[in-house]
DNA sequence: CGAGTAAGTCATCGATCGATGACAAACGCT
DNA sequence: AGCGTTTGTCATCGATCGATGACTTACTCG
Protein backbone atom coordinates (compact mmCIF):
# COMPACT_ATOMS: atom_id res chain seq x y z
CA UNK A 1 0.00 0.00 0.00
CA UNK A 2 1.29 2.80 -0.98
CA UNK A 3 1.86 6.63 1.15
CA UNK A 4 -1.37 8.02 -0.83
CA UNK A 5 -3.24 4.91 -0.59
CA UNK A 6 -3.35 4.82 2.69
CA UNK A 7 -4.03 8.58 3.26
CA UNK A 8 -6.76 7.99 0.97
CA UNK A 9 -8.10 5.01 2.30
CA UNK A 10 -11.42 5.04 4.68
CA UNK A 11 -10.70 5.27 8.26
CA UNK A 12 -11.81 2.78 10.38
CA UNK A 13 -15.61 3.43 11.58
CA UNK A 14 -15.80 3.17 15.80
CA UNK A 15 -18.42 4.45 17.59
CA UNK A 16 -16.96 4.86 20.63
CA UNK A 17 -13.55 6.23 19.26
CA UNK A 18 -15.62 8.95 16.90
CA UNK A 19 -17.89 9.76 20.33
CA UNK A 20 -14.42 10.13 22.15
CA UNK A 21 -12.50 12.43 19.35
CA UNK A 22 -15.90 14.69 19.00
CA UNK A 23 -15.77 14.79 22.84
CA UNK A 24 -11.84 15.79 23.02
CA UNK A 25 -12.56 18.28 20.49
CA UNK A 26 -15.21 19.92 21.75
CA UNK A 27 -13.29 20.17 24.90
CA UNK A 28 -10.00 22.15 23.28
CA UNK A 29 -12.20 24.00 20.92
CA UNK A 30 -14.94 24.82 24.42
CA UNK A 31 -11.98 25.75 26.55
CA UNK A 32 -10.11 28.35 24.20
CA UNK A 33 -13.20 30.00 22.03
CA UNK A 34 -15.86 29.34 24.96
CA UNK A 35 -19.23 27.95 23.90
CA UNK A 36 -20.34 30.96 21.81
CA UNK A 37 -16.98 31.06 19.63
CA UNK A 38 -17.06 27.50 18.88
CA UNK A 39 -19.01 25.93 15.92
CA UNK A 40 -20.31 22.46 15.82
CA UNK A 41 -18.33 22.33 12.27
CA UNK A 42 -15.26 23.42 14.13
CA UNK A 43 -15.47 20.76 16.39
CA UNK A 44 -16.05 18.05 13.86
CA UNK A 45 -13.37 18.91 11.64
CA UNK A 46 -11.04 19.23 14.57
CA UNK A 47 -12.28 15.70 15.06
CA UNK A 48 -12.41 14.37 11.00
CA UNK A 49 -15.94 13.79 10.91
CA UNK A 50 -19.11 15.27 9.91
CA UNK A 51 -20.38 17.58 11.78
CA UNK A 52 -23.73 15.75 12.03
CA UNK A 53 -22.69 13.33 14.42
CA UNK A 54 -22.60 15.21 16.98
CA UNK A 55 -25.88 15.27 17.03
CA UNK A 56 -26.49 11.59 16.58
CA UNK A 57 -24.05 11.00 19.58
CA UNK A 58 -24.80 13.59 21.62
CA UNK A 59 -28.41 15.29 20.89
CA UNK A 60 -27.15 18.76 20.61
CA UNK A 61 -24.33 21.34 20.75
CA UNK A 62 -25.79 22.11 24.51
CA UNK A 63 -25.55 18.64 25.29
CA UNK A 64 -22.38 18.27 23.79
CA UNK A 65 -21.19 21.33 26.23
CA UNK A 66 -22.57 19.80 29.25
CA UNK A 67 -21.22 16.29 28.87
CA UNK A 68 -17.33 18.51 27.89
CA UNK A 69 -17.43 20.19 30.88
CA UNK A 70 -18.46 17.26 33.33
CA UNK A 71 -15.19 16.77 35.90
CA UNK A 72 -13.98 13.39 35.87
CA UNK A 73 -14.56 13.32 39.39
CA UNK A 74 -11.18 13.37 41.47
CA UNK A 75 -13.89 11.96 44.03
CA UNK A 76 -11.87 11.99 46.88
CA UNK A 77 -8.69 14.60 46.78
CA UNK A 78 -6.82 12.31 49.04
CA UNK A 79 -7.03 14.36 51.71
CA UNK A 80 -6.85 13.90 55.66
CA UNK A 81 -10.21 14.79 56.84
CA UNK A 82 -8.82 16.73 59.84
CA UNK A 83 -6.24 18.52 58.03
CA UNK A 84 -6.43 22.08 58.37
CA UNK A 85 -7.34 24.32 55.17
CA UNK A 86 -4.03 25.10 53.40
CA UNK A 87 -3.22 21.46 53.14
CA UNK A 88 -6.83 21.30 51.14
CA UNK A 89 -6.20 24.30 49.71
CA UNK A 90 -2.76 22.75 48.26
CA UNK A 91 -4.81 19.94 47.19
CA UNK A 92 -7.06 21.84 45.13
CA UNK A 93 -4.29 24.15 43.91
CA UNK A 94 -2.76 21.18 42.01
CA UNK A 95 -5.65 19.53 40.97
CA UNK A 96 -7.38 22.67 39.13
CA UNK A 97 -4.33 25.32 38.58
CA UNK A 98 -1.42 23.36 37.69
CA UNK A 99 -2.25 20.65 35.28
CA UNK A 100 -0.28 17.36 35.77
CA UNK A 101 -0.78 16.47 32.14
CA UNK A 102 -2.70 13.46 33.04
CA UNK A 103 -6.13 14.96 32.57
CA UNK A 104 -7.78 15.83 29.06
CA UNK A 105 -6.25 19.63 28.63
CA UNK A 106 -7.82 22.36 30.62
CA UNK A 107 -9.97 21.97 34.14
CA UNK A 108 -13.53 21.94 33.28
CA UNK A 109 -13.68 24.90 35.79
CA UNK A 110 -11.77 27.15 33.67
CA UNK A 111 -13.49 25.70 30.14
CA UNK A 112 -17.21 26.62 31.80
CA UNK A 113 -15.28 30.34 33.18
CA UNK A 114 -14.83 31.08 29.31
CA UNK A 115 -18.28 30.35 28.29
CA UNK A 116 -19.66 32.64 31.35
CA UNK A 117 -22.18 33.92 28.76
CA UNK A 118 -24.48 31.25 29.60
CA UNK A 119 -26.75 31.82 32.46
CA UNK A 120 -27.22 28.40 32.38
CA UNK A 121 -23.43 27.60 32.63
CA UNK A 122 -23.12 30.48 35.66
CA UNK A 123 -25.54 27.95 37.34
CA UNK A 124 -23.57 25.01 37.06
CA UNK A 125 -20.39 27.20 38.11
CA UNK A 126 -21.39 28.02 41.03
CA UNK A 127 -23.25 24.86 42.01
CA UNK A 128 -19.83 23.60 41.18
CA UNK A 129 -17.55 25.60 43.23
CA UNK A 130 -19.43 26.39 46.07
CA UNK A 131 -20.77 22.93 46.89
CA UNK A 132 -18.45 21.09 45.55
CA UNK A 133 -14.81 22.29 46.25
CA UNK A 134 -15.72 25.04 48.99
CA UNK A 135 -18.01 23.41 51.11
CA UNK A 136 -15.71 21.06 52.12
CA UNK A 137 -12.87 23.97 52.90
CA UNK A 138 -15.56 26.21 54.89
CA UNK A 139 -15.62 23.35 57.48
CA UNK A 140 -11.43 23.51 58.06
CA UNK A 141 -11.73 27.15 59.08
CA UNK A 142 -12.33 27.92 62.60
CA UNK A 143 -14.42 31.24 63.93
CA UNK A 144 -17.41 32.70 62.27
CA UNK A 145 -16.96 33.76 58.40
CA UNK A 146 -15.31 30.29 57.51
CA UNK A 147 -17.39 30.56 54.60
CA UNK A 148 -16.13 34.13 53.51
CA UNK A 149 -12.68 33.25 53.95
CA UNK A 150 -12.84 29.39 52.21
CA UNK A 151 -14.80 31.93 49.59
CA UNK A 152 -11.66 33.90 49.30
CA UNK A 153 -9.72 30.93 48.87
CA UNK A 154 -11.79 29.67 46.05
CA UNK A 155 -10.86 33.37 44.57
CA UNK A 156 -7.33 32.90 44.78
CA UNK A 157 -7.43 29.63 43.11
CA UNK A 158 -10.20 30.90 40.43
CA UNK A 159 -7.61 33.52 39.56
CA UNK A 160 -4.41 31.72 39.48
CA UNK A 161 -6.49 29.86 36.76
CA UNK A 162 -7.34 32.60 34.88
CA UNK A 163 -4.19 34.66 35.30
CA UNK A 164 -2.77 30.95 33.53
CA UNK A 165 -5.38 29.97 31.09
CA UNK A 166 -6.77 33.46 30.14
CA UNK A 167 -4.83 36.45 30.54
CA UNK A 168 -1.52 34.32 30.02
CA UNK A 169 0.85 36.03 32.45
CA UNK A 170 4.33 35.80 31.57
CA UNK A 171 5.80 34.76 34.93
CA UNK A 172 2.58 32.54 36.45
CA UNK A 173 2.13 30.92 33.85
CA UNK A 174 6.23 29.85 33.67
CA UNK A 175 6.66 29.86 37.24
CA UNK A 176 8.17 26.28 39.52
CA UNK A 177 5.03 24.70 40.27
CA UNK A 178 6.77 24.52 44.30
CA UNK A 179 7.05 28.08 43.96
CA UNK A 180 3.59 28.92 43.39
CA UNK A 181 2.18 26.26 45.76
CA UNK A 182 4.18 27.76 48.13
CA UNK A 183 2.91 31.36 47.86
CA UNK A 184 0.01 30.47 47.32
CA UNK A 185 0.18 28.38 51.31
CA UNK A 186 1.24 31.07 52.57
CA UNK A 187 -2.01 33.00 51.81
CA UNK A 188 -4.35 30.84 52.71
CA UNK A 189 -2.36 30.44 55.83
CA UNK A 190 -3.03 34.19 56.71
CA UNK A 191 -6.55 33.05 56.70
CA UNK A 192 -6.45 31.16 59.64
CA UNK B 1 -51.80 66.84 24.94
CA UNK B 2 -52.80 63.36 26.00
CA UNK B 3 -50.84 60.44 27.70
CA UNK B 4 -51.18 58.31 24.16
CA UNK B 5 -49.86 61.44 22.34
CA UNK B 6 -46.97 61.96 24.67
CA UNK B 7 -46.09 58.01 24.22
CA UNK B 8 -46.37 58.53 20.47
CA UNK B 9 -44.03 61.06 19.76
CA UNK B 10 -41.13 61.04 18.32
CA UNK B 11 -38.14 61.56 20.97
CA UNK B 12 -35.98 64.54 20.31
CA UNK B 13 -33.16 63.74 18.21
CA UNK B 14 -29.66 63.86 19.57
CA UNK B 15 -26.80 62.28 18.15
CA UNK B 16 -24.79 62.41 21.21
CA UNK B 17 -27.03 61.32 23.62
CA UNK B 18 -28.31 58.27 21.49
CA UNK B 19 -24.29 58.01 21.21
CA UNK B 20 -23.62 57.26 25.01
CA UNK B 21 -27.07 55.60 25.28
CA UNK B 22 -25.72 52.67 22.98
CA UNK B 23 -22.46 53.02 24.49
CA UNK B 24 -24.20 52.01 27.58
CA UNK B 25 -26.18 49.67 26.67
CA UNK B 26 -23.43 47.75 24.72
CA UNK B 27 -21.42 48.25 28.47
CA UNK B 28 -24.15 46.36 29.89
CA UNK B 29 -24.71 43.57 27.76
CA UNK B 30 -21.46 43.00 27.00
CA UNK B 31 -20.61 42.35 31.04
CA UNK B 32 -23.36 40.09 31.17
CA UNK B 33 -23.60 37.74 28.48
CA UNK B 34 -20.22 38.15 26.39
CA UNK B 35 -19.04 39.74 23.16
CA UNK B 36 -20.39 36.46 21.30
CA UNK B 37 -23.66 36.37 23.18
CA UNK B 38 -24.80 40.22 22.11
CA UNK B 39 -26.13 40.95 19.39
CA UNK B 40 -25.87 44.53 17.60
CA UNK B 41 -30.00 43.83 18.04
CA UNK B 42 -29.85 43.18 21.60
CA UNK B 43 -27.56 46.72 21.93
CA UNK B 44 -30.29 48.44 19.83
CA UNK B 45 -33.56 47.62 21.08
CA UNK B 46 -31.48 48.59 24.86
CA UNK B 47 -31.21 51.68 23.41
CA UNK B 48 -33.94 52.35 22.24
CA UNK B 49 -32.45 53.22 18.44
CA UNK B 50 -32.15 51.19 14.98
CA UNK B 51 -29.14 48.87 14.99
CA UNK B 52 -27.97 50.13 11.75
CA UNK B 53 -27.11 53.44 14.05
CA UNK B 54 -23.79 51.40 15.61
CA UNK B 55 -22.65 51.03 12.32
CA UNK B 56 -22.96 54.81 11.92
CA UNK B 57 -21.53 55.64 15.22
CA UNK B 58 -19.02 53.10 15.97
CA UNK B 59 -18.14 51.44 13.01
CA UNK B 60 -18.53 48.41 13.66
CA UNK B 61 -19.37 45.90 16.38
CA UNK B 62 -16.13 45.14 17.39
CA UNK B 63 -15.22 49.03 17.40
CA UNK B 64 -18.55 49.49 19.66
CA UNK B 65 -16.85 46.81 22.08
CA UNK B 66 -13.26 48.15 22.13
CA UNK B 67 -15.12 51.76 23.34
CA UNK B 68 -17.45 50.26 25.29
CA UNK B 69 -13.97 48.25 27.59
CA UNK B 70 -12.12 51.30 27.38
CA UNK B 71 -11.02 52.33 30.48
CA UNK B 72 -12.09 55.81 32.19
CA UNK B 73 -8.45 56.16 33.41
CA UNK B 74 -8.00 55.96 36.96
CA UNK B 75 -5.03 57.57 36.18
CA UNK B 76 -3.43 58.22 39.90
CA UNK B 77 -4.92 55.42 42.25
CA UNK B 78 -4.21 58.16 44.61
CA UNK B 79 -1.56 56.04 46.92
CA UNK B 80 1.82 56.93 48.33
CA UNK B 81 4.40 55.62 46.24
CA UNK B 82 6.35 54.60 48.82
CA UNK B 83 3.65 52.90 50.40
CA UNK B 84 4.12 48.77 50.16
CA UNK B 85 2.13 46.37 48.51
CA UNK B 86 -0.56 45.87 50.63
CA UNK B 87 -1.57 49.48 50.39
CA UNK B 88 -1.60 49.77 46.47
CA UNK B 89 -3.48 46.18 46.45
CA UNK B 90 -6.10 48.10 48.85
CA UNK B 91 -6.80 50.59 46.24
CA UNK B 92 -6.86 47.84 43.90
CA UNK B 93 -9.43 46.17 45.51
CA UNK B 94 -11.64 49.00 45.76
CA UNK B 95 -11.57 49.64 41.91
CA UNK B 96 -11.95 46.43 40.39
CA UNK B 97 -13.63 44.13 42.81
CA UNK B 98 -15.65 46.87 45.19
CA UNK B 99 -17.83 48.64 43.01
CA UNK B 100 -18.36 51.90 44.35
CA UNK B 101 -21.77 52.18 42.37
CA UNK B 102 -20.09 55.67 40.69
CA UNK B 103 -18.45 53.74 37.43
CA UNK B 104 -20.45 52.53 34.89
CA UNK B 105 -21.61 49.17 35.81
CA UNK B 106 -18.81 46.54 35.68
CA UNK B 107 -15.16 47.06 35.54
CA UNK B 108 -13.56 46.68 31.84
CA UNK B 109 -11.31 44.04 33.31
CA UNK B 110 -14.16 41.76 34.32
CA UNK B 111 -16.20 43.08 30.88
CA UNK B 112 -12.89 41.39 28.57
CA UNK B 113 -13.36 38.31 30.82
CA UNK B 114 -17.05 37.72 30.05
CA UNK B 115 -15.45 37.64 25.82
CA UNK B 116 -12.37 36.33 26.64
CA UNK B 117 -13.03 33.63 23.80
CA UNK B 118 -11.42 36.32 21.35
CA UNK B 119 -7.82 36.01 21.16
CA UNK B 120 -7.71 40.07 20.15
CA UNK B 121 -9.42 40.52 23.79
CA UNK B 122 -7.07 38.40 25.82
CA UNK B 123 -4.46 40.25 24.08
CA UNK B 124 -5.70 43.37 25.91
CA UNK B 125 -6.55 42.04 28.65
CA UNK B 126 -3.26 40.47 29.49
CA UNK B 127 -1.74 44.25 28.55
CA UNK B 128 -4.34 45.37 31.28
CA UNK B 129 -3.59 43.44 33.82
CA UNK B 130 0.52 43.04 34.00
CA UNK B 131 1.57 46.08 32.01
CA UNK B 132 -1.22 48.62 33.75
CA UNK B 133 -2.00 47.42 36.96
CA UNK B 134 0.76 45.00 37.97
CA UNK B 135 3.83 46.81 37.11
CA UNK B 136 3.60 49.31 39.48
CA UNK B 137 2.99 46.31 42.39
CA UNK B 138 5.76 44.45 41.51
CA UNK B 139 8.06 47.17 42.34
CA UNK B 140 6.84 47.60 45.68
CA UNK B 141 7.99 43.84 46.71
CA UNK B 142 11.22 43.21 47.70
CA UNK B 143 13.31 40.00 47.00
CA UNK B 144 14.12 38.09 44.25
CA UNK B 145 10.32 36.85 42.86
CA UNK B 146 8.99 40.16 43.39
CA UNK B 147 6.87 39.57 39.90
CA UNK B 148 5.65 36.44 40.87
CA UNK B 149 4.12 37.62 44.27
CA UNK B 150 2.68 40.76 41.99
CA UNK B 151 0.86 38.45 39.74
CA UNK B 152 -0.38 35.84 42.58
CA UNK B 153 -2.12 39.47 44.08
CA UNK B 154 -3.31 39.83 40.60
CA UNK B 155 -5.16 35.95 40.52
CA UNK B 156 -6.77 37.29 44.08
CA UNK B 157 -8.31 40.38 42.61
CA UNK B 158 -9.23 38.48 39.63
CA UNK B 159 -10.49 36.18 40.85
CA UNK B 160 -12.55 37.67 43.85
CA UNK B 161 -14.13 39.85 40.65
CA UNK B 162 -14.91 36.03 39.08
CA UNK B 163 -16.31 34.85 42.55
CA UNK B 164 -18.25 38.28 42.62
CA UNK B 165 -19.92 38.98 38.96
CA UNK B 166 -19.71 36.02 37.32
CA UNK B 167 -20.06 33.29 39.91
CA UNK B 168 -22.27 34.85 42.09
CA UNK B 169 -21.18 33.21 45.38
CA UNK B 170 -23.53 33.65 47.93
CA UNK B 171 -21.39 35.43 50.75
CA UNK B 172 -18.50 37.11 49.24
CA UNK B 173 -21.33 38.82 46.40
CA UNK B 174 -22.83 39.90 49.90
CA UNK B 175 -20.23 40.41 52.39
CA UNK B 176 -19.03 43.43 54.20
CA UNK B 177 -16.71 45.15 51.72
CA UNK B 178 -14.47 46.02 54.93
CA UNK B 179 -13.89 42.45 55.97
CA UNK B 180 -13.31 41.75 52.76
CA UNK B 181 -10.41 44.32 52.39
CA UNK B 182 -9.16 43.17 55.12
CA UNK B 183 -9.12 39.19 54.65
CA UNK B 184 -7.54 40.43 51.26
CA UNK B 185 -4.66 42.90 53.53
CA UNK B 186 -4.32 40.20 55.31
CA UNK B 187 -3.49 37.42 51.98
CA UNK B 188 -1.40 40.14 50.36
CA UNK B 189 0.76 40.60 53.18
CA UNK B 190 1.43 37.06 54.17
CA UNK B 191 3.50 37.67 50.53
CA UNK B 192 5.64 40.34 51.93
C1' DC C 1 -21.57 -14.64 0.10
C1' DG C 2 -25.34 -11.68 1.12
C1' DA C 3 -28.68 -9.32 3.79
C1' DG C 4 -29.36 -6.18 7.69
C1' DT C 5 -27.64 -2.81 10.57
C1' DA C 6 -24.63 0.64 12.10
C1' DA C 7 -21.48 4.58 10.88
C1' DG C 8 -20.56 8.40 8.14
C1' DT C 9 -21.76 11.87 4.46
C1' DC C 10 -24.48 15.14 1.70
C1' DA C 11 -27.98 18.50 0.71
C1' DT C 12 -30.61 21.64 2.75
C1' DC C 13 -33.70 24.18 5.92
C1' DG C 14 -34.98 28.19 8.83
C1' DA C 15 -33.14 31.43 11.93
C1' DT C 16 -29.92 34.82 13.10
C1' DC C 17 -25.91 37.34 12.53
C1' DG C 18 -23.09 41.69 11.04
C1' DA C 19 -23.28 44.98 7.69
C1' DT C 20 -24.84 48.11 3.56
C1' DG C 21 -27.47 51.45 0.96
C1' DA C 22 -31.72 53.66 -0.11
C1' DC C 23 -35.19 56.22 1.99
C1' DA C 24 -38.05 59.21 5.43
C1' DA C 25 -38.33 62.57 8.97
C1' DA C 26 -36.76 66.04 12.14
C1' DC C 27 -33.60 69.79 12.88
C1' DG C 28 -30.90 74.32 12.06
C1' DC C 29 -30.18 78.26 9.56
C1' DT C 30 -31.40 82.11 6.66
C1' DA D 1 -41.42 79.38 5.21
C1' DG D 2 -38.10 76.77 2.71
C1' DC D 3 -33.95 74.27 1.90
C1' DG D 4 -29.94 71.54 3.04
C1' DT D 5 -28.04 68.71 6.59
C1' DT D 6 -28.29 65.60 10.14
C1' DT D 7 -30.62 61.80 12.49
C1' DG D 8 -33.17 57.73 12.44
C1' DT D 9 -35.65 53.75 9.93
C1' DC D 10 -36.58 50.11 6.56
C1' DA D 11 -35.51 46.52 3.37
C1' DT D 12 -32.28 43.44 2.40
C1' DC D 13 -27.87 41.04 1.44
C1' DG D 14 -24.50 37.27 2.11
C1' DA D 15 -22.53 34.44 5.53
C1' DT D 16 -22.89 31.34 9.18
C1' DC D 17 -25.20 29.00 12.66
C1' DG D 18 -27.65 24.69 14.75
C1' DA D 19 -30.29 21.09 13.29
C1' DT D 20 -32.94 17.46 10.23
C1' DG D 21 -33.72 13.77 6.97
C1' DA D 22 -32.39 11.18 3.03
C1' DC D 23 -28.71 8.83 1.21
C1' DT D 24 -24.23 5.99 0.84
C1' DT D 25 -20.72 3.11 2.61
C1' DA D 26 -18.63 -0.11 5.65
C1' DC D 27 -18.98 -3.65 9.11
C1' DT D 28 -21.26 -7.94 11.27
C1' DC D 29 -23.29 -12.08 11.53
C1' DG D 30 -25.71 -16.08 9.67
Amino acid sequence: MTYADFMNAPKRRDRAATRTALLDAARSRFAEHGFDGTSVRDIAADAGVDATLIFRYFGSKKDLFAEAIRAEVPEDIGTDPDAGPAVLADALVREVVLDDGTGPGEHPLLVMLRSAGRPEVRKRLREEVCDRYLADLATRFEGEDADLRSEMVGALLIGMGVMRSVVVSPVLSEADPDRVRALASAMVEALE
